[in-house]
DNA sequence: TTCAACTGTGTTCACGAGCACACATTACAA
DNA sequence: TTGTAATGTGTGCTCGTGAACACAGTTGAA
């Protein structure tokens, strides 16, 4: 039951040799007879050695540098979210050498080509990157394969591109789970419409959001299939306001993105409209509090970053494996619960 | 921005001293003189010293062990969950010299005080308990505080003793939440009718389920004050369906234990009825998955087991404080994240 | 006055792993 | 045979901490 912690020089004695000739076989440096290295595998073959942790980070007490590049984000808001859990995660980890060097970036591809080129510069010993452009992503593998530098991705995969670890969600049940909720929601009547809506997607890599909708869209096909769900995108929500578009006839509103606060001021006008969003920025929070937005799903993004950067150094310290996706829960958020989300 | 860390004799070469002095002052094992102590209490305040983990493990080396006091339970219902959690963390917290010996007791009042007296002749260094039965434990505080040994509940408060940390949730809230949501579910109209109802309660300590009754109703006081709520309590099932209670009226059931699952017959032969109770057990689930129940809160007490030991292996090793009552999020579940949380 | 006890201070050892280095042994070319 | 690599093997030092120890200086009672 209590397994014993063998020693080096534990092992030497019961092999016969000395703790540097243990050593020789462990890390494989060679300089060992074929004697003493049959002896030694023996032995280590039937202890399970493992080296104290302790012990192996006090002697080769390295400081590892994880660059964090995260966009430019407002108080409160997503992406600062995000930075908040990488910064906890600093603080516990602290002691264990690790350190973060934040790199942040307003959403521009330019931005983003001059701060992944600064980040690679500094050349830290692990990755963790938002990917808000696909592009200029695959140079820094090249050169971080080349480094063997470990990468880990949050919130969307990069096609073709395999990170050490990539911590998001699973979006298609994201969107089925906001599905059920809707049903929940609205009333059961034969013509229910329902709206899923991509409000303020910048560019072409939404696949995410269309993976929602899909996810949103089986879930009333396989139960409840009288119900007719329309699709909007639009950048900004001037551009729908400005059509004529009827809404007296919609029960419900998902918004994929966490911009379901621009729709404050319609939901106002037209309170029978059931709408579920994402994430609890500050704007949607007032939403959901004041009863125009009934539930928001919470993605976690400060979990997102605070995962990514234990994975990655749980990798450096201990060469610890790591899952290659960390898909991370969805929280089901309602105004009396949101205080527990603070 | 990136702090450095101190080490006792960069610290003793500030202040002008030995290391020795240094670590006296730490340790407060006296024997330094006024001036000394002024000068390194001087730079231990300006910097921030945390001691170097590795060493002071590699040092000292004790192997702490907590004693979990758990009520047995079958595979995945609620106490087993609990259990798991406990696992996780000595696991994970293993290399640092933290083991568990658990103690598992059937429900009844004689084997709790039997495996009480049991864990507490073990001597471990910390006790993590669920309380069923409050009376015994009063026996175990002489004991544990006279050892100086830290006790942590679990999920029921006891009155009249302090523990080092509580670990629960904040049940009156959960009760709103279950009101909000149950009024999301049931249709708007004047004459609704809705039943709290507390099944299977064993002895007099449920001031927890009284504590979710007062939300609910305070809840739907605040926004629904039309609505009518009745209150049931009955230990088994069988004494509430011999009685002609009349279901039809009902719009929503709230149960406050784990036992919405005795309800499965009723639900389905009363479809309209719309169902939310708690916890992720094996028979809840099945309830979830077929659709006679519509909403479970899980009370994770999976998070509850492993909080409770980090917790403690925190005091244990670093003699960090801990808060002393750790209130835990409780997860709305819905069919379709309910393997999110396996 | 003398010696024990006490005080304040610095030094040393041990924990386990990793690595450099010193030493011993063998091999092989000059 | 001698010199020089190459190959094994063991020892010693280091990391930062905690605790024991050594030691000088001071106090106080006999």
């Amino acid at each position: 039951m209590t397994k014993k912690n063998y020693t080096l020089k534990e092992i030497a004695q019961l092999a016969e040799v000395s703790r540097g000739t243990v050593d020789r076989v462990l890390h494989k440096r060679g300089r060992v007879s074929e004697e003493a290295q049959k002896r030694v595998e023996k032995i280590l073959k039937e202890i399970d050695y493992k080296p104290n942790l302790f012990a192996k980070s006090l002697k080769t007490h390295k400081n590892y540098t994880i660059c964090a590049l995260i966009p430019e984000d407002s108080e409160g808001e997503y992406w600062q979210q995000c930075a908040k859990g990488v910064q906890k995660a600093e603080e516990e980890l602290r002691q264990f050498g690790i350190s973060i060097s934040y790199v942040r970036y307003v959403s521009t591809l330019k931005e983003f080509k001059t701060k992944l080129t600064e980040a690679i510069e500094q050349i830290p010993d692990a990755f963790l990157i938002v990917p808000i452009f696909h592009e200029p992503l695959k140079d820094l593998y090249r050169k971080a394969e080349d480094l063997k530098k470990p990468i880990a991705l949050i919130n969307s995969e990069v096609e073709s591109l395999e990170p050490v670890t990539f911590l998001g969600q699973a979006y298609k049940k994201s969107g089925k789970i906001a599905a059920q909720l809707m049903g929940y929601l609205t009333p059961p009547q034969q013509d229910k419409q329902l709206l899923v809506m991509h409000l303020g997607i910048k560019s072409g890599h939404a696949s995410h959001l269309t993976e929602k909708e899909d996810g949103f869209r089986s879930y009333f096909a396989a139960h409840h299939p009288y119900v007719t769900i329309k699709t909007i995108s639009s950048t900004s929500i001037e551009d729908f306001v400005d059509t004529d578009f009827d809404l007296s006839h919609i029960a419900g509103i998902y918004v994929t993105t966490s911009k379901i606060h621009q729709l404050e001021g319609i939901l106002k006008k037209h309170p029978h409209i059931q709408a579920i969003g994402y994430d609890l920025t500050a704007k949607n929070t007032t939403c959901l509090k004041n009863g125009t937005v009934k539930m928001l799903l919470n993605q976690n993004p400060e979990l997102q970053g605070h995962q990514g950067i234990t994975s990655l150094s749980e990798l450096l310290l201990y060469s610890k494996s790591i899952p290659k996706r960390n898909l991370l829960r969805v929280d089901i958020v309602v105004a009396e619960n949101l205080d527990e989300f603070s």
